[in-house]
DNA sequence: ACCAGCTCCTGCTTGC
DNA sequence: TGCAAGCAGGAGCTGG
């Protein structure tokens, strides 16, 4: 599910259920995810409270009163189910998914933590691409997961005179340029599509030949974007749909993205939506309007 | 330094 | 209906 809108979802969903509640419980049912859990991580995560929820890029940030941070990152399939207590504390916001009460431990359910409210937090992810780890909230921001990465795109720094500079070097094309967490964290596939589409820019064109117009066009088209997916709840997408009271409806939305051989929405223009694989990745867009 | 390609893993969809 | 191939929202690593 994670691009950036669904991991500001997900931590958005969360947050009533796990701020100031101290996790009781805690079981790992596998070593590892895409890498191994952080050594004695429920040892050192149980007795402690969650203080904040945060979120960087596609990283989710549990801060705990201990001075650590729990991070997660979701990858491509990973997923946070909350169960409340009792069934009558049960809501549908957006980012926070229920199990029916009678539900067994999922094939995927790789880990499960207990809140002293009685909310039972659940990690799940078939794929296995995601990710935790454990830092010290002092070190955060230079830990190898962060010391590298780009402009949030959604915080103030991040601007056309910033932007035109970090793409005046990159032979690369723009499409691949964006996807790149150095250049701007939180970016992927769908949404790079889709503000490239409402910029009128080639996914194809070099990085570095985009004139500084066009990036005064592209950066608040990204934030339009990102901002309108996360109203909208996110995308659900394959992994999401059937989920229930918690499927963002941004799909329904997109312009380019998953629309090979329909028409371009853009209005008089009639060209047909194109499909091309960059960098092992599916882009879509308009060959009329993007150029 | 930069960049394209490969890789991890499972499951759903598509085409024969 | 069965089966294999292709594809999926990410990103670290390798080698050119």
């Amino acid at each position: 599910m994670p691009e950036l809108p669904e991991v500001e979802t997900v931590c958005r969903g969360l947050s009533p259920f796990l701020i100031d509640q101290k996790i009781e419980t805690f079981a790992l049912r596998r070593p590892n995810l895409r890498f191994p859990f952080p050594v004695d991580f429920a040892g050192r995560v149980q007795g402690a409270r969650i203080t904040h929820i945060g979120r960087r890029a596609k990283y989710i940030l549990k801060y705990l009163d201990n001075d650590l941070v729990w991070m997660t990152h979701l990858g491509m399939s990973g997923r946070y189910t909350v169960l409340p207590d009792t069934q009558s504390q049960q809501t549908n916001t957006p980012g926070a998914f229920y199990h029916q009460p009678d539900t067994q431990i999922g094939k995927h359910d790789h880990l499960e933590a207990g809140f002293g409210n009685g909310v039972r937090l659940i990690y799940t992810d078939p794929r296995r691409f995601g990710y935790m780890d454990l830092i010290a909230a002092e070190k955060l921001w230079d830990s190898p997961h962060f010391a590298q990465m780009g402009l949030e795109p959604l915080g103030n720094a991040f601007d056309a005179a910033s932007l035109y500079a970090a793409l005046a070097t990159r032979a690369t094309p723009i499409k691949n340029a964006l996807l790149d967490q150095r250049i701007v964290a939180g970016l992927g596939n769908i949404y790079v599509c889709e503000a490239l589409y409402r910029s009128g820019i080639s996914p194809r064109r070099k990085a570095k030949n985009i004139s500084r117009q066009k990036i005064e066009q592209l950066v608040p088209n990204i934030r339009i974007v990102l901002e309108a997916a996360i109203a909208a709840g996110g995308s659900s997408l394959r992994d999401f749909a059937g989920a229930q009271g918690s499927a963002g409806y941004f799909q329904h939305q997109f312009d380019v993205y998953g629309r090979e051989g329909e028409t371009c929405s853009t209005p008089n223009c009639n060209a047909i939506i194109k499909r091309i694989v960059q960098a092992g990745r599916s882009s879509f867009y308009c060959p009329k309007c993007q150029r």
